[in-house]
DNA sequence: TTAAATAGACCGACGGTCGGTCGAGAAAGG
DNA sequence: CCTTTCTCGACCGACCGTCGGTCTATTTAA
Protein backbone atom coordinates (compact mmCIF):
# COMPACT_ATOMS: atom_id res chain seq x y z
CA UNK A 1 0.00 0.00 0.00
CA UNK A 2 2.86 2.48 0.86
CA UNK A 3 4.23 1.33 -2.88
CA UNK A 4 1.51 3.09 -3.98
CA UNK A 5 2.30 6.88 -5.99
CA UNK A 6 -0.87 7.78 -2.78
CA UNK A 7 0.51 6.21 -0.27
CA UNK A 8 3.65 7.55 -0.67
CA UNK A 9 1.98 11.38 -0.81
CA UNK A 10 0.25 10.39 2.74
CA UNK A 11 3.59 9.40 3.87
CA UNK A 12 5.54 12.32 2.66
CA UNK A 13 2.83 15.01 3.80
CA UNK A 14 2.10 13.34 6.80
CA UNK A 15 6.05 13.60 7.43
CA UNK A 16 5.90 17.05 6.32
CA UNK A 17 3.41 18.50 8.57
CA UNK A 18 4.61 16.77 11.53
CA UNK A 19 7.98 18.79 10.89
CA UNK A 20 6.94 22.05 9.12
CA UNK A 21 3.65 22.14 9.46
CA UNK A 22 -0.10 22.35 7.52
CA UNK A 23 0.24 26.16 6.15
CA UNK A 24 3.92 25.87 5.71
CA UNK A 25 4.20 22.77 2.91
CA UNK A 26 3.63 23.45 0.36
CA UNK A 27 2.18 20.73 -2.61
CA UNK A 28 5.60 21.47 -4.59
CA UNK A 29 7.54 20.55 -1.38
CA UNK A 30 5.29 16.86 -1.72
CA UNK A 31 6.05 16.39 -5.53
CA UNK A 32 9.32 17.48 -5.30
CA UNK A 33 9.66 14.67 -2.07
CA UNK A 34 7.79 12.20 -3.69
CA UNK A 35 8.95 13.03 -7.73
CA UNK A 36 5.89 13.48 -9.44
CA UNK A 37 4.20 16.12 -11.13
CA UNK A 38 1.64 18.40 -10.24
CA UNK A 39 -0.96 16.71 -12.04
CA UNK A 40 -0.14 13.67 -10.63
CA UNK A 41 -0.94 14.91 -7.05
CA UNK A 42 -4.32 16.69 -7.99
CA UNK A 43 -4.88 13.20 -9.88
CA UNK A 44 -5.25 11.46 -6.40
CA UNK A 45 -6.22 14.11 -4.16
CA UNK A 46 -8.80 16.84 -5.05
CA UNK A 47 -7.68 19.61 -2.89
CA UNK A 48 -4.58 20.10 -0.02
CA UNK A 49 -7.30 19.90 2.17
CA UNK A 50 -8.29 16.39 1.23
CA UNK A 51 -4.61 15.32 1.75
CA UNK A 52 -4.91 17.03 5.78
CA UNK A 53 -8.06 15.28 6.45
CA UNK A 54 -6.88 11.87 5.33
CA UNK A 55 -4.20 12.19 7.24
CA UNK A 56 -5.63 13.06 10.44
CA UNK A 57 -7.98 10.58 10.16
CA UNK A 58 -5.32 7.98 10.02
CA UNK A 59 -3.42 9.25 12.75
CA UNK A 60 -6.87 8.83 14.98
CA UNK A 61 -8.02 5.82 13.65
CA UNK A 62 -4.35 4.39 14.48
CA UNK A 63 -4.57 5.43 18.16
CA UNK A 64 -8.12 4.82 18.83
CA UNK A 65 -7.52 1.50 17.28
CA UNK A 66 -4.70 0.87 19.79
CA UNK A 67 -7.39 2.05 22.56
CA UNK A 68 -9.62 -1.14 21.11
CA UNK A 69 -6.74 -3.30 21.23
CA UNK A 70 -5.95 -2.60 24.78
CA UNK A 71 -9.65 -2.26 26.24
CA UNK A 72 -11.04 -5.03 24.36
CA UNK A 73 -12.44 -8.28 26.27
CA UNK A 74 -11.18 -6.51 29.72
CA UNK A 75 -13.06 -8.22 32.31
CA UNK A 76 -11.41 -5.17 34.73
CA UNK A 77 -13.25 -2.27 36.31
CA UNK A 78 -14.29 1.05 35.35
CA UNK A 79 -11.35 2.37 37.17
CA UNK A 80 -8.29 0.13 35.83
CA UNK A 81 -10.20 0.88 32.03
CA UNK A 82 -9.88 4.73 32.81
CA UNK A 83 -5.96 4.27 33.75
CA UNK A 84 -5.67 2.59 30.51
CA UNK A 85 -7.37 4.98 28.83
CA UNK A 86 -5.47 7.61 30.43
CA UNK A 87 -2.10 5.87 30.49
CA UNK A 88 -2.33 5.46 26.66
CA UNK A 89 -1.77 8.84 25.60
CA UNK A 90 1.19 9.44 27.46
CA UNK A 91 2.71 6.07 26.20
CA UNK A 92 2.98 7.22 22.24
CA UNK A 93 5.01 10.43 23.86
CA UNK A 94 7.77 7.93 25.44
CA UNK A 95 7.83 5.29 22.20
CA UNK A 96 9.05 8.40 20.18
CA UNK A 97 10.72 10.38 22.30
CA UNK A 98 13.37 11.68 19.51
CA UNK A 99 10.00 12.82 17.76
CA UNK A 100 8.40 14.88 20.40
CA UNK A 101 9.79 18.08 20.22
CA UNK A 102 9.93 18.35 16.24
CA UNK A 103 6.46 17.27 16.47
CA UNK A 104 4.89 19.21 19.29
CA UNK A 105 6.55 22.59 18.02
CA UNK A 106 5.02 21.87 14.52
CA UNK A 107 1.87 20.84 15.59
CA UNK A 108 1.70 24.07 18.22
CA UNK A 109 2.79 26.18 15.70
CA UNK A 110 0.79 29.22 13.99
CA UNK A 111 0.95 27.08 10.73
CA UNK A 112 -0.65 24.20 11.96
CA UNK A 113 -4.11 25.21 13.53
CA UNK A 114 -6.29 23.48 11.49
CA UNK A 115 -4.48 20.20 11.57
CA UNK A 116 -4.63 20.46 15.12
CA UNK A 117 -8.65 20.99 15.10
CA UNK A 118 -8.93 18.52 13.02
CA UNK A 119 -7.13 15.94 14.98
CA UNK A 120 -8.93 17.44 18.03
CA UNK A 121 -12.14 17.15 16.31
CA UNK A 122 -11.66 13.81 15.32
CA UNK A 123 -10.40 12.58 18.56
CA UNK A 124 -13.80 13.76 20.65
CA UNK A 125 -15.85 11.71 18.07
CA UNK A 126 -13.76 8.53 18.59
CA UNK A 127 -13.26 8.67 21.87
CA UNK A 128 -16.19 9.96 22.88
CA UNK A 129 -18.22 6.11 22.82
CA UNK A 130 -14.90 4.58 24.74
CA UNK A 131 -15.03 7.14 27.46
CA UNK A 132 -18.63 7.00 27.74
CA UNK A 133 -18.50 3.36 27.94
CA UNK A 134 -15.85 3.34 30.87
CA UNK A 135 -17.88 6.41 32.86
CA UNK A 136 -21.34 4.42 32.34
CA UNK A 137 -19.65 0.99 34.15
CA UNK A 138 -18.06 3.38 36.41
CA UNK A 139 -21.59 4.39 37.01
CA UNK A 140 -23.27 0.34 37.52
CA UNK A 141 -19.75 -0.26 39.90
CA UNK A 142 -21.01 2.45 42.08
CA UNK A 143 -17.45 4.31 41.87
CA UNK A 144 -18.77 7.20 39.58
CA UNK A 145 -21.53 9.00 39.65
CA UNK A 146 -23.26 11.47 36.99
CA UNK A 147 -27.17 12.14 35.35
CA UNK A 148 -25.54 12.37 31.71
CA UNK A 149 -22.36 9.63 31.34
CA UNK A 150 -22.42 10.69 27.68
CA UNK A 151 -22.46 14.42 27.42
CA UNK A 152 -20.14 14.68 30.87
CA UNK A 153 -17.78 11.54 28.57
CA UNK A 154 -17.52 14.66 25.89
CA UNK A 155 -17.19 17.37 28.74
CA UNK A 156 -14.24 15.73 30.03
CA UNK A 157 -12.37 14.90 26.88
CA UNK A 158 -12.94 18.49 25.60
CA UNK A 159 -11.41 19.67 29.20
CA UNK A 160 -8.72 17.17 28.74
CA UNK A 161 -7.88 18.09 25.59
CA UNK A 162 -7.85 21.97 25.80
CA UNK A 163 -6.17 21.40 29.02
CA UNK A 164 -3.23 19.45 27.20
CA UNK A 165 -2.60 22.41 24.88
CA UNK A 166 -1.56 24.17 27.93
CA UNK A 167 0.79 21.08 29.23
CA UNK A 168 2.18 21.65 25.99
CA UNK A 169 3.23 24.92 26.10
CA UNK A 170 5.06 24.42 29.33
CA UNK A 171 6.67 21.82 27.34
CA UNK A 172 7.73 23.90 24.50
CA UNK A 173 8.83 26.76 26.56
CA UNK A 174 10.30 24.72 29.09
CA UNK A 175 13.81 26.48 29.46
CA UNK A 176 11.96 29.83 30.52
CA UNK A 177 10.59 27.94 33.58
CA UNK A 178 12.60 27.35 36.92
CA UNK A 179 10.38 23.75 37.69
CA UNK A 180 9.16 22.79 34.45
CA UNK A 181 8.39 19.87 35.93
CA UNK A 182 6.80 20.79 38.57
CA UNK A 183 4.44 22.88 37.09
CA UNK A 184 3.75 20.29 34.43
CA UNK A 185 2.68 17.38 37.66
CA UNK A 186 0.61 20.28 39.34
CA UNK A 187 -1.34 20.63 36.12
CA UNK A 188 -1.57 17.18 35.14
CA UNK A 189 -2.25 16.01 38.65
CA UNK A 190 -5.13 19.06 39.03
CA UNK A 191 -6.56 17.33 35.75
CA UNK A 192 -6.99 14.38 37.49
CA UNK A 193 -8.27 15.95 40.53
CA UNK A 194 -10.80 17.87 38.60
CA UNK A 195 -11.56 14.63 36.77
CA UNK A 196 -12.12 13.14 39.66
CA UNK A 197 -14.67 15.56 41.25
CA UNK A 198 -16.65 15.86 37.98
CA UNK A 199 -17.31 12.19 38.29
CA UNK A 200 -18.00 12.47 42.03
CA UNK A 201 -15.60 9.68 42.04
CA UNK A 202 -15.41 7.11 45.13
CA UNK A 203 -11.85 5.80 44.18
CA UNK A 204 -8.37 7.89 43.89
CA UNK A 205 -7.67 8.41 40.41
CA UNK A 206 -4.44 10.71 41.93
CA UNK A 207 -1.00 9.60 41.77
CA UNK A 208 -1.05 8.45 38.43
CA UNK A 209 1.28 11.02 37.02
CA UNK A 210 4.77 9.07 36.35
CA UNK A 211 7.30 11.90 37.95
CA UNK A 212 10.36 10.77 36.48
CA UNK A 213 8.25 10.37 32.85
CA UNK A 214 7.93 14.27 32.51
CA UNK A 215 11.29 14.67 34.21
CA UNK A 216 12.61 12.52 30.92
CA UNK A 217 11.06 14.22 28.49
CA UNK A 218 12.06 17.74 29.84
CA UNK A 219 15.18 16.75 29.91
CA UNK A 220 15.59 15.34 26.38
CA UNK A 221 13.59 18.41 25.10
CA UNK A 222 16.65 20.58 26.96
CA UNK A 223 19.31 18.49 25.49
CA UNK A 224 18.06 18.91 22.30
CA UNK A 225 17.70 22.69 22.73
CA UNK A 226 21.30 22.66 23.84
CA UNK A 227 22.23 21.28 20.61
CA UNK A 228 20.29 23.99 18.45
CA UNK B 1 -9.20 57.91 16.06
CA UNK B 2 -12.17 56.29 13.62
CA UNK B 3 -11.14 58.99 11.30
CA UNK B 4 -7.50 58.02 10.79
CA UNK B 5 -6.79 55.62 8.04
CA UNK B 6 -5.56 53.08 11.53
CA UNK B 7 -8.60 53.45 13.15
CA UNK B 8 -10.71 52.68 9.44
CA UNK B 9 -8.34 49.96 8.34
CA UNK B 10 -8.92 48.51 11.47
CA UNK B 11 -13.00 48.93 11.56
CA UNK B 12 -12.83 47.62 7.58
CA UNK B 13 -10.76 44.50 8.50
CA UNK B 14 -12.50 43.63 11.66
CA UNK B 15 -15.73 43.61 10.03
CA UNK B 16 -14.29 41.51 7.02
CA UNK B 17 -13.08 39.24 9.83
CA UNK B 18 -16.45 38.97 10.87
CA UNK B 19 -18.28 38.36 8.00
CA UNK B 20 -16.06 36.54 5.46
CA UNK B 21 -13.23 35.30 7.98
CA UNK B 22 -9.53 35.69 8.09
CA UNK B 23 -7.64 33.46 5.23
CA UNK B 24 -11.14 34.65 2.73
CA UNK B 25 -10.35 38.11 3.37
CA UNK B 26 -7.85 39.87 1.48
CA UNK B 27 -5.38 42.35 2.23
CA UNK B 28 -6.71 44.06 -1.24
CA UNK B 29 -10.52 43.67 0.05
CA UNK B 30 -9.66 46.00 2.78
CA UNK B 31 -7.65 48.18 0.60
CA UNK B 32 -10.57 48.32 -1.75
CA UNK B 33 -12.71 48.97 0.78
CA UNK B 34 -11.09 51.88 2.39
CA UNK B 35 -9.92 53.23 -0.34
CA UNK B 36 -6.26 53.17 0.20
CA UNK B 37 -3.36 51.59 -1.63
CA UNK B 38 -1.38 48.83 -0.36
CA UNK B 39 1.55 50.60 -0.02
CA UNK B 40 -0.31 52.95 3.05
CA UNK B 41 -2.21 49.78 4.26
CA UNK B 42 1.85 48.00 5.03
CA UNK B 43 3.11 52.02 6.09
CA UNK B 44 0.92 51.14 8.98
CA UNK B 45 1.07 47.42 9.49
CA UNK B 46 3.86 45.20 8.87
CA UNK B 47 1.68 42.56 8.31
CA UNK B 48 -1.37 40.95 7.95
CA UNK B 49 -1.20 38.67 11.20
CA UNK B 50 -0.32 42.17 12.88
CA UNK B 51 -3.59 43.59 11.87
CA UNK B 52 -5.70 40.38 13.42
CA UNK B 53 -3.47 40.64 16.69
CA UNK B 54 -4.46 44.45 17.26
CA UNK B 55 -8.31 43.58 16.04
CA UNK B 56 -8.23 40.59 18.64
CA UNK B 57 -6.53 42.51 21.12
CA UNK B 58 -9.46 45.37 20.57
CA UNK B 59 -12.31 42.93 20.86
CA UNK B 60 -11.01 41.01 24.22
CA UNK B 61 -10.09 44.42 25.82
CA UNK B 62 -13.37 45.60 25.48
CA UNK B 63 -14.70 43.10 26.91
CA UNK B 64 -12.68 42.78 29.81
CA UNK B 65 -12.99 46.62 30.11
CA UNK B 66 -17.12 46.13 30.86
CA UNK B 67 -16.39 42.94 33.35
CA UNK B 68 -14.16 45.28 35.12
CA UNK B 69 -17.11 48.07 35.18
CA UNK B 70 -19.45 45.73 36.23
CA UNK B 71 -17.57 44.39 38.95
CA UNK B 72 -15.72 47.17 40.15
CA UNK B 73 -15.94 48.39 43.84
CA UNK B 74 -18.68 45.56 44.15
CA UNK B 75 -19.17 44.50 47.74
CA UNK B 76 -21.04 41.67 46.02
CA UNK B 77 -20.11 37.88 47.71
CA UNK B 78 -18.13 35.74 45.69
CA UNK B 79 -21.50 33.75 43.85
CA UNK B 80 -23.45 36.88 43.20
CA UNK B 81 -19.85 37.69 40.96
CA UNK B 82 -19.18 34.81 39.69
CA UNK B 83 -22.84 34.98 37.81
CA UNK B 84 -21.85 38.55 36.89
CA UNK B 85 -19.08 37.25 35.05
CA UNK B 86 -20.92 34.36 33.54
CA UNK B 87 -23.96 36.61 32.49
CA UNK B 88 -21.46 38.91 30.79
CA UNK B 89 -20.58 36.19 28.43
CA UNK B 90 -24.27 36.25 27.05
CA UNK B 91 -25.43 39.26 27.16
CA UNK B 92 -23.44 40.47 23.98
CA UNK B 93 -25.04 37.79 22.36
CA UNK B 94 -28.51 39.13 22.85
CA UNK B 95 -27.22 42.80 22.12
CA UNK B 96 -26.65 42.19 18.82
CA UNK B 97 -28.71 39.32 17.96
CA UNK B 98 -28.45 40.32 14.12
CA UNK B 99 -24.80 39.81 13.92
CA UNK B 100 -24.81 36.36 15.67
CA UNK B 101 -25.80 33.96 12.77
CA UNK B 102 -23.27 35.72 10.52
CA UNK B 103 -20.59 36.17 13.48
CA UNK B 104 -20.74 32.76 14.42
CA UNK B 105 -20.83 31.17 11.13
CA UNK B 106 -17.48 33.37 10.79
CA UNK B 107 -15.88 32.58 13.42
CA UNK B 108 -16.35 28.90 13.29
CA UNK B 109 -15.45 28.25 10.41
CA UNK B 110 -11.95 26.93 8.63
CA UNK B 111 -10.93 30.20 7.24
CA UNK B 112 -11.22 32.07 10.88
CA UNK B 113 -9.47 29.23 13.01
CA UNK B 114 -6.46 31.40 14.01
CA UNK B 115 -8.72 34.33 14.65
CA UNK B 116 -10.70 32.16 16.97
CA UNK B 117 -7.35 31.00 18.51
CA UNK B 118 -5.92 34.41 19.31
CA UNK B 119 -9.44 35.47 20.46
CA UNK B 120 -9.50 32.46 23.37
CA UNK B 121 -5.53 32.70 24.32
CA UNK B 122 -6.43 36.28 25.35
CA UNK B 123 -9.64 35.88 26.71
CA UNK B 124 -7.69 32.99 29.23
CA UNK B 125 -4.70 35.32 29.70
CA UNK B 126 -7.06 38.56 30.59
CA UNK B 127 -10.01 36.80 32.22
CA UNK B 128 -7.67 34.49 34.90
CA UNK B 129 -7.08 36.96 36.89
CA UNK B 130 -10.57 38.30 37.36
CA UNK B 131 -11.53 34.90 37.97
CA UNK B 132 -9.14 34.16 39.81
CA UNK B 133 -9.88 36.98 42.29
CA UNK B 134 -13.37 35.47 42.48
CA UNK B 135 -12.42 32.01 43.80
CA UNK B 136 -10.40 33.29 46.27
CA UNK B 137 -12.73 35.49 47.35
CA UNK B 138 -15.16 32.67 47.52
CA UNK B 139 -12.90 30.31 49.40
CA UNK B 140 -12.35 32.56 51.94
CA UNK B 141 -16.12 33.22 51.98
CA UNK B 142 -16.45 29.65 52.58
CA UNK B 143 -18.51 28.91 49.44
CA UNK B 144 -15.71 27.46 47.12
CA UNK B 145 -13.05 24.68 47.95
CA UNK B 146 -9.61 23.97 46.11
CA UNK B 147 -6.43 24.17 47.02
CA UNK B 148 -4.69 26.02 43.77
CA UNK B 149 -7.30 28.62 42.92
CA UNK B 150 -5.68 30.37 40.10
CA UNK B 151 -5.03 26.61 38.32
CA UNK B 152 -8.36 25.62 38.80
CA UNK B 153 -9.65 29.18 37.28
CA UNK B 154 -7.21 28.48 34.46
CA UNK B 155 -8.56 25.15 34.03
CA UNK B 156 -12.46 26.35 34.54
CA UNK B 157 -11.73 28.51 31.89
CA UNK B 158 -9.95 26.78 29.55
CA UNK B 159 -13.29 24.21 30.07
CA UNK B 160 -15.63 26.96 29.44
CA UNK B 161 -14.34 28.04 26.33
CA UNK B 162 -14.00 24.88 24.91
CA UNK B 163 -17.70 23.56 25.77
CA UNK B 164 -18.54 26.81 24.31
CA UNK B 165 -17.40 25.56 20.94
CA UNK B 166 -19.57 22.68 21.23
CA UNK B 167 -22.54 24.97 21.81
CA UNK B 168 -22.56 27.30 18.82
CA UNK B 169 -21.73 24.35 17.06
CA UNK B 170 -25.53 23.20 17.73
CA UNK B 171 -26.52 27.17 17.32
CA UNK B 172 -24.78 26.99 13.67
CA UNK B 173 -26.40 23.78 13.00
CA UNK B 174 -29.70 23.81 14.82
CA UNK B 175 -31.81 23.03 11.94
CA UNK B 176 -30.33 19.35 12.33
CA UNK B 177 -31.71 18.60 15.22
CA UNK B 178 -35.33 18.10 16.53
CA UNK B 179 -35.03 20.41 20.01
CA UNK B 180 -31.69 22.45 19.68
CA UNK B 181 -32.81 24.49 22.45
CA UNK B 182 -33.12 21.83 24.81
CA UNK B 183 -29.87 20.38 24.13
CA UNK B 184 -28.27 23.54 24.76
CA UNK B 185 -29.81 24.56 28.00
CA UNK B 186 -28.94 20.56 29.12
CA UNK B 187 -25.35 21.07 27.68
CA UNK B 188 -25.14 25.11 29.46
CA UNK B 189 -26.82 23.53 32.67
CA UNK B 190 -23.66 20.46 32.78
CA UNK B 191 -21.22 23.39 32.23
CA UNK B 192 -22.53 25.15 35.67
CA UNK B 193 -22.96 21.91 37.38
CA UNK B 194 -19.04 20.84 36.37
CA UNK B 195 -17.61 23.80 37.43
CA UNK B 196 -20.01 23.91 40.80
CA UNK B 197 -18.32 20.14 41.20
CA UNK B 198 -14.98 21.37 40.39
CA UNK B 199 -15.11 24.23 43.19
CA UNK B 200 -16.78 21.95 45.51
CA UNK B 201 -18.74 25.06 45.43
CA UNK B 202 -21.14 24.77 48.93
CA UNK B 203 -24.06 27.58 46.73
CA UNK B 204 -26.13 26.16 44.01
CA UNK B 205 -25.50 27.48 40.59
CA UNK B 206 -27.42 26.15 38.69
CA UNK B 207 -31.21 27.59 37.22
CA UNK B 208 -28.92 29.97 35.87
CA UNK B 209 -30.15 29.48 32.12
CA UNK B 210 -32.14 31.49 31.04
CA UNK B 211 -34.27 28.90 28.55
CA UNK B 212 -36.05 31.61 27.02
CA UNK B 213 -32.89 33.52 26.05
CA UNK B 214 -31.95 30.28 23.95
CA UNK B 215 -35.16 30.03 22.34
CA UNK B 216 -35.18 33.87 20.96
CA UNK B 217 -31.41 33.27 20.09
CA UNK B 218 -32.66 29.91 18.06
CA UNK B 219 -35.39 31.16 16.72
CA UNK B 220 -33.77 34.44 15.31
CA UNK B 221 -31.55 31.51 13.55
CA UNK B 222 -34.11 29.96 12.00
CA UNK B 223 -35.84 32.83 10.84
CA UNK B 224 -33.00 33.61 9.21
CA UNK B 225 -32.28 30.56 7.49
CA UNK B 226 -35.75 30.45 6.07
CA UNK B 227 -34.93 33.90 4.43
CA UNK B 228 -31.88 32.21 3.19
C1' DT C 1 14.06 71.02 4.00
C1' DT C 2 12.82 66.95 5.71
C1' DA C 3 10.16 63.31 7.56
C1' DA C 4 5.85 61.05 7.38
C1' DA C 5 2.19 59.47 4.57
C1' DT C 6 0.36 57.73 0.33
C1' DA C 7 0.44 55.58 -4.00
C1' DG C 8 0.51 51.53 -7.08
C1' DA C 9 3.59 48.81 -10.10
C1' DC C 10 5.81 44.88 -9.15
C1' DC C 11 7.50 40.32 -7.14
C1' DG C 12 7.73 35.37 -5.99
C1' DA C 13 5.13 31.68 -4.04
C1' DC C 14 1.09 29.55 -3.63
C1' DG C 15 -3.03 26.24 -4.67
C1' DG C 16 -5.25 24.67 -8.34
C1' DT C 17 -6.43 23.73 -13.64
C1' DC C 18 -6.04 21.93 -18.11
C1' DG C 19 -4.76 19.93 -22.42
C1' DG C 20 -2.21 16.39 -23.42
C1' DT C 21 1.10 11.90 -23.35
C1' DC C 22 1.61 7.16 -22.88
C1' DG C 23 1.45 2.33 -21.64
C1' DA C 24 -1.42 -1.53 -20.14
C1' DG C 25 -5.16 -4.31 -20.96
C1' DA C 26 -9.76 -5.14 -23.20
C1' DA C 27 -12.07 -5.71 -27.57
C1' DA C 28 -12.27 -6.77 -32.29
C1' DG C 29 -10.69 -8.83 -36.49
C1' DG C 30 -8.06 -12.26 -38.95
C1' DC D 1 -4.23 -17.87 -31.22
C1' DC D 2 -2.06 -13.79 -32.71
C1' DT D 3 -2.34 -9.08 -34.02
C1' DT D 4 -4.29 -4.65 -34.39
C1' DT D 5 -7.29 -1.24 -32.60
C1' DC D 6 -9.42 1.11 -28.96
C1' DT D 7 -10.26 2.61 -24.32
C1' DC D 8 -8.98 3.99 -19.88
C1' DG D 9 -6.79 6.38 -16.42
C1' DA D 10 -2.24 7.32 -14.21
C1' DC D 11 0.80 10.75 -15.00
C1' DC D 12 2.88 15.10 -16.72
C1' DG D 13 4.18 20.09 -16.44
C1' DA D 14 3.06 24.61 -18.44
C1' DC D 15 0.00 27.76 -17.06
C1' DC D 16 -3.44 30.69 -14.36
C1' DG D 17 -5.33 33.78 -10.91
C1' DT D 18 -4.65 35.27 -6.25
C1' DC D 19 -2.22 36.20 -2.46
C1' DG D 20 0.90 38.64 1.01
C1' DG D 21 4.46 41.52 0.80
C1' DT D 22 8.28 44.98 -1.25
C1' DC D 23 10.06 48.97 -3.44
C1' DT D 24 10.55 53.37 -5.19
C1' DA D 25 8.40 57.53 -6.55
C1' DT D 26 5.47 61.25 -5.26
C1' DT D 27 2.71 64.13 -2.25
C1' DT D 28 1.77 66.34 2.02
C1' DA D 29 2.55 68.71 6.24
C1' DA D 30 5.50 70.62 9.79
Amino acid sequence: MRATIRGKILESARRFFFTKGYNKTSIQNIIDDVEIAKGTFYHHFKSKEQLLDEISDIIVEQKVAKIHRDLEDSADDAFTKFNTFVNQQTEWKLEQLDLLYVVLTAMYSEHNILFQQKIKEKNIVRYLPILTDIIKQGISEGIFDTDVPELMAELILRLSIFWGDGIAEIFLRSSNYQDPVRLIVERYNLLLQAIERLLDAQKNLLGLVDRSVIEEIINYIREREEEG
